[in-house]
DNA sequence: GCCTATTTTGAGTAAACACTCAACAAAATG
DNA sequence: CATTTTGTTGAGTGTTTACTCAAAATAGGC
């Protein structure tokens, strides 16, 4: 049956994101696996050679769903800048337990792993970076089109996008309350919002 | 010999502190401890009960030096808002191994127990709102002494700086470059400064 | 419908885990 | 100096860990 042999994999890679994503790598144990994914250990390992390689698989499966998401918003959104902001707007509606909000896995990872598993943080680190250059390639595109100024440092501006999509998600998984998380991802659109160049209404107006 | 337990004490602690701070609660076995502490098991759990309560007991100096760090950082400072944001400053000239400059341990906390281990994130979590609770004073203490709008959202404010240390922290912690995190930091300096009533500079020149 | 190739199985393994306790050592008390 | 009190010791406990492998089940090709 080898037809079937990848579609039950990735639904096993799911199941795996789950349980890894809700108690991390250390505090996951085999006999947890192999419960979440309805597998014996032996087929577990044949699968996936051992805990650490299908920590890893999982991680990048977190990371191509999450750069996806990204890009989908970028798709969606009027402009680039609006594709930043509706992210953060996105993330500050979500509730905890929301598959959204969930804490960033990659930062999780980081802080789980990169004392006793190198390779694993390794990983979740080249994951954040790449991350990085598509927030990195938005702010270019807003520069482009002037959105934000043609002197904007667009690195350091991605950067500080990413640190505040990092420490909402912190705070969603700390369960802060509604009107407190609302507010937090609202400062931090502000602060966006604050790097837009005016668009020229009157133009418009005296246009008509 | 009893006055030499407490001593004897707060050096296990610290060493306990080390350890744990940066392998975490559950990458930390008790031989680390046995080693990192110089206890054989027996003394270890005559001490400290068990590992979640010595963890707990590692986890209340942590909180205590933090906040002592905070409110030294006030006492120095010619003003609260000057105050938090030398916090910022000195945290972005951190380097990696740096004491001060670790993953927030409360943080990565959080995040290792949250799943497995109620009490501990329970604590965690109490710790982190002590923390915002002296962050919120510091901008009412501005306010009262007219450094922001008298109309500033203080609570707000102080979720909104709690997030930014705790995200400059998780970017240490990553390694970014140097410049990178000195240029993070001064960000969030300048979000501050935004905040700030200008004071009246011309009132003291027409006064000369 | 047999055969070969691929998967799955789950009891089993050695090592590591958190933790215990009877015996011991050292210090404080009288 | 004897006695009690307090702290230390480390081999040993049962359990859990990540992981293995010979045997059984299940496929697809002919």
């Amino acid at each position: 049956m080898k037809k079937s042999r990848p579609y039950n994999r990735e639904v096993a890679i799911d199941a795996a994101l789950n349980l890894f994503s809700e108690k991390g790598y250390h505090a996951t144990s085999l006999k947890d696996l192999e419960a979440a994914l309805n597998m014996k250990p032996g087929s577990i390992y044949a699968a996936f050679t051992n805990k650490e390689t299908l920590y890893r698989e999982t991680l990048k499966r977190y990371f191509e769903q999450s750069q996806k998401a990204l890009k989908a918003e970028f798709e969606t959104a009027k402009s680039p800048m609006d594709g930043l902001a509706n992210y953060l707007r996105q993330l500050g509606a979500c509730r905890p337990n929301d598959p959204h909000g969930r804490a960033c896995m990659l930062i999780k990872t980081i802080l789980d792993t990169s004392a006793t598993d190198e390779r694993i943080s390794a990983d979740a680190s080249t994951y954040l970076s790449e991350i990085l250059k598509d927030i990195i390639a938005a702010f270019d595109r807003a520069k482009a089109l002037g959105e934000i100024p043609h002197d904007a440092d667009t690195t350091r501006l991605g950067q500080r996008f990413q640190s505040n999509v990092t420490a909402l998600r912190i705070e969603l998984h700390r369960g802060i309350n509604e009107a407190a998380q609302a507010a937090l991802a609202e400062d931090m659109i502000a602060e966006l919002a604050q790097l837009r160049i005016p668009q020229d209404i009157s133009a418009n107006i005296t246009a008509d």
